[in-house]
RNA sequence: GUGGUUGUAGCUCAAUUGGUAGAGUGUCGGACUGUGGAUCCGAAUGUUGUGGGUUCAAGCCCCACCAGCCACCCCA
């Protein structure tokens, strides 16, 4: 038997679920005026090394990259965002004016070692706002976001923000949490120490070394004038919406465009896997690749994770019941059965028998899928054109034509 | 990529020191030949994750691989 690769899944009688979680997302963005990107799934590898960073795990490790037969560099993308901008500088839609409101959905990939909430094949619904460098955008994204959260029924997430400062003041603060860290050099793990020179701000949030970043400076005391004032009105805004929220130093997320703004939704139930959603301000990033200088911020959420914390909620929408099931009695009524199908399926969610079941069979198969009401046809019904109609809760059954069977069904809905 | 743990019927899980692979549930059929849910009866379904090895004999022991899960790591 062939089976799937590692860290994929088959989605099957689950695509109810996706199918809702999907349609509810979309909703929400469509209704705050964001339209639809649909980008390829495989890219030029260059893409991600630029916009995501050479230095990253992402791009270092996790990447799935292959040539293709021209010898071509091409990557599966980790990620949504690099995409949908190299898609703005190619598409030239700066011409359609700012703000560029844009969502995505689709599979992302990296090769990771898999565990519950963390595929290698995963699914992200993400959200751009592409053009404003004003703290309102930060506020509206975020608030997006909680609508989208609230829109599917979720209630136990933590919102956390942080400033990553800018070109200006990071390197200040890069340069205070070297020196901080200096003395401790020996005592940090394998990872660390080399994340010291790469990447120092992933020191605060490695586990092992916790206690160091306890007392490590904050970022927040560090940033320029003008990163000050960002933040401080972001955090204005979202006090003034009521949106709760805690201001995380931990916070560095591991993409090298952000700056300024990033925030996570944690979920904390979910274990390791906690981050149902995550996303910040990339203000250099179109100019990183080629284009204008347009300051942006997004987000986007792992829908697998938003999956698993519904189902602890007990919120993920139950199957929807059959309306009508038709039952024939015999061999003779089959294909009337079907043609009554076909009438009804205008208006209801309808089933009839295929597997040649008798009579008994396709009322368990018709009470085992809920149904709300069965029609049954024998020789008299077809005789006389007046059809058995029984309501399945009830057990009541009366004799209707095909024409008052809609009312009828309808009225007890 | 590292460490740990698990893998037996569609699902949940049994199987003593290595000695005939089982139960519950679900599925299908019957009791009830034009009426479901309850009850009773019956039936089908297994390469015990895969491949090697040890043994008279392996679900059980050993090795490798595959996959899931937990943690690291990383993030969605």
């Amino acid at each position: 038997m062939i089976s799937r690769i590692k860290g994929t899944n088959d989605i099957i009688e689950d695509s109810r679920i996706w199918e809702w979680l999907e349609g509810k997302l979309k909703n929400v963005a469509l209704n705050f005026g964001f339209i639809e990107t649909r980008t390829p799934i495989f890219e030029a590898t260059e893409l991600f090394n630029r916009s995501v960073g050479n230095e990253t795990d992402i791009v270092q490790k996790e990447m799935y990259t292959f040539e293709d037969k021209g010898n071509r560099s091409i990557t599966l993308r980790p990620e949504g965002t690099a995409p949908v901008m190299r898609a703005f500088i190619e598409n030239n839609l700066l011409s359609k004016g700012l703000p560029q409101k844009l969502f995505y959905y689709g599979p992302m990939f990296r090769y990771e070692r898999p565990q519950a909430g963390r595929m290698r094949q995963f699914h992200q619904f993400g959200v751009e706002l592409i053009g404003s460098p004003l703290p309102i955008a930060d506020a509206m994204t975020i608030l997006l976001a909680i609508e989208m959260l609230k829109a599917i029924g979720l209630d136990k997430f933590k919102l956390k923000i942080n400033s990553t400062g800018d070109e200006k003041c990071r390197p200040n603060y890069v340069e205070a949490l070297k020196a901080y860290y200096k003395p401790f050099f020996n005592d940090l793990c394998d990872d660390c120490r080399v994340r010291y020179d790469r990447n120092v701000l992933r020191l605060l949030d490695c586990k092992k070394d916790a206690k160091y970043a306890e007392n490590a400076p904050k970022i927040t005391d560090y940033l320029c004038h003008d990163c000050k004032v960002h933040f401080d009105k972001l955090r204005k805004y979202l006090d003034e919406m009521e949106i709760e929220y805690e201001v995380d130093p931990s916070i560095v997320r591991g993409l090298d465009y952000y700056t300024r703004t990033v925030f996570e939704f944690k979920y904390p139930s979910l274990g390791a896997q906690d981050a149902i959603g995550g996303g910040g301000r990339y203000d250099r990033l179109i100019e990183e690749l080629g284009g204008p200088k347009i300051p942006s911020i997004g987000f986007a959420f792992g829908i697998e994770r938003l999956i698993l914390a519904l189902e602890e909620e007990g919120k993920l929408p139950k199957a929807e019941d059959l309306d009508v099931y038709i039952v024939s009695i015999d061999e003779d009524q089959r294909i009337e059965a079907l043609k009554v199908a076909s009438a009804l399926s205008r208006y209801f969610k309808v089933d009839v028998d295929v597997m040649g079941r008798n009579v008994k069979g396709q009322f368990s198969y018709a009470s085992k899928e809920n149904a709300r009401y069965t029609v049954v046809i024998g020789e008299e019904e077809i005789r006389t054109g007046l059809y058995t109609l029984k309501n399945m809760k009830t057990g009541e059954q009366s004799k209707v034509r095909l024409s008052e069977m809609i009312k009828e069904i309808n009225g007890a809905k």
